[in-house]
DNA sequence: TAGATTGTTAATCGATTAACAATC
DNA sequence: TAGATTGTTAATCGATTAACAATC
C-alpha cells in the first residue's frame, strides 16, 4: 500500500504537460481578458468552449492544469482564471529577450508592443549583420552589430533569443545564442535548427501553416 | 469477398489526412530543395528524419501520402519527391490571395517574396481601412481602400484571404472575406474567428507559440 | 549475395471525447 | 430542492513508434 503511494507520486511527477494544452491556454487567456474588459465576473468552461470551438470537457482539463478551481453552478471567476493561466504560462513576470534580424519580420516583432503587455517577454535589443541597419532605431530600440551578440547575452544573462533572419544564417545565429547562454529560441526562420539537448526551440513556421491551408483548400475545391 | 472490397474502398476514401503530416511535409520540402540545390540526386527517409528530428518511419508514412515511391537501397529521387510533395500540398500552381491590413505584419508578408516562389500563393492586393495608407505602394502592390474588398473578391474570384489586422476588427474582415466568396482564411490576428461550416481557417497565432515557449522555459529554469 | 532501404502491419502512446458522480 | 456546473474516470480516437517482410 505504501509502495503504491510512492509509485503514484513518482508517476504524477513524470506525467508531462500535454503540448496541445499549452497552445490552447493562450487562446482562453485572450478571451478571458476580453471578458474582463467587458466587466464580466464569471464564466463557465462550457461558454469558453462554445466561443472558441473547443469541447467543454477539454477546457476543464486544460484549466485543471493551471490549478484554478471553479464554483459549481457559477463557473470560474474571470480575474482569478486569468491570473492562474498567466502564472502557469510564466507570463506573470516579463522575461527579457534579444532579437536577431532587423528585416521585415524583425521590425514587425519589435513594433508589436503586445508581447510585453500580454505575453511575458520584452525585446530589449536588436542585432543585425547588415552594417547599414546598425545604429538605426526601431521603436526606440537601437540596432546593434551582431558581433556584440554573444558578449551582451552573457553580460545581461539573457535567456530568450528570437531568430528573425533569413534561413541561410539561422543555424549560425542559433549557435551564437546558445554560446551566449540562451536557453530558449523562438525561431521565425523556415529551417530546422540543430541544438544541444536541453535547449528549447519553438518554431514559428509560416510554411507549415500555409501547407495545411493550401492542402485543405485544394481538397475543398476539387470536391 | 466482393463486399469486403467495396467496404475497403469506401473506408479508404473516408480516412482523412493526418493534420500533423501537413505540417511536416513543408519541412521535408524545404530540406529537399536545399539538397536539390546542392546537386544531391537521392535521399533516404532515414536521412530526412535524422536531419529534421523525425522518426524515419514517420517520414515514410508522410511520404506515402503524397504517392511518391522510393527505391530500396537507394531512397527517393530528390527532384521527384519535391514534385510529389508540391502537388500534394497544392503548391504546384500559384493561387492568388488578398491581404487585409498594411501594418507591420502585413508589410512583412507582402515584402516576403518567398510565398509565390515556394509556397503556392501570391498576394495580389492589399486592403487597409486607414486612409493615410491607402494609395501607398508596398513592394509594388498598391494599397486599396477596404471598401473595395468585397467587390474585388467577387470580381477576381479570389479564394484566399489573409488577415493581418488588429484583433478588434478581424472578425469583421473575416465576414467580408466570406461575403466576397473567399473559401480559406489565413488569420494572423490573435483572435478566434467564427465562420460558417466549410470555410477553412488556418490560425497563425504567435501567442500560442509563445505560450509553449515560456512555459517550457519556466519549467527548465525551476528544475 | 548481403545489406540497406522501402513500405506495411501491429503495438503503443497520448490526446480527445463521453459518461457520470459531486457540489453549490 | 432542481438544475447547472465542476471535476474526474473510463472509452475512444488518432498519431507515433516498433517490428518485420519485401525488394533491389
Amino acid at each position: 500500500m505504501i509502495g503504491m503511494c510512492v509509485l503514484e507520486s513518482i508517476v504524477s511527477e513524470i506525467v508531462s504537460i500535454p503540448k496541445m494544452a499549452l497552445r490552447r491556454l493562450p487562446k482562453y487567456l485572450s478571451y478571458l481578458r476580453r471578458l474582463n474588459n467587458d466587466g464580466k465576473e464569471f464564466v463557465s468552461a462550457s461558454k469558453i468552449g462554445e466561443v472558441l470551438d473547443v469541447q467543454h470537457t477539454q477546457v476543464r482539463k486544460d484549466i485543471a492544469l493551471t490549478g484554478a478551481q471553479g464554483v459549481p453552478k457559477r463557473g470560474h471567476k474571470v480575474k482569478e482564471l486569468i491570473k492562474k493561466i498567466e502564472e502557469f504560462l510564466g507570463w506573470d513576470n516579463t522575461e527579457d529577450a534579444f532579437l536577431v534580424g532587423a528585416g521585415n519580420i524583425g521590425k514587425a516583432l519589435v513594433g508589436y508592443s503586445g508581447f510585453s503587455e500580454k505575453g511575458g517577454i520584452r525585446i530589449v535589443s536588436v542585432f543585425e549583420s547588415d552594417n547599414r541597419k546598425v545604429g538605426q532605431s526601431i521603436n526606440g530600440i537601437k540596432v546593434l552589430p551582431i558581433s556584440k551578440l554573444v558578449n551582451l547575452l552573457k553580460r545581461m544573462k539573457i535567456k530568450i533569443g528570437i531568430i528573425a533572419t533569413p534561413a541561410s544564417v539561422a543555424q549560425e545565429v542559433a549557435d551564437q545564442l546558445i554560446a551566449g547562454g540562451a536557453l530558449a529560441i523562438w525561431n521565425f526562420a523556415p529551417i530546422h535548427l540543430d541544438v544541444p539537448e536541453g535547449i528549447i526551440v519553438e518554431n514559428f513556421d509560416m510554411y507549415s501553416s500555409l501547407g495545411a491551408l493550401s492542402r485543405k483548400l485544394k481538397e475543398r475545391i476539387s470536391s
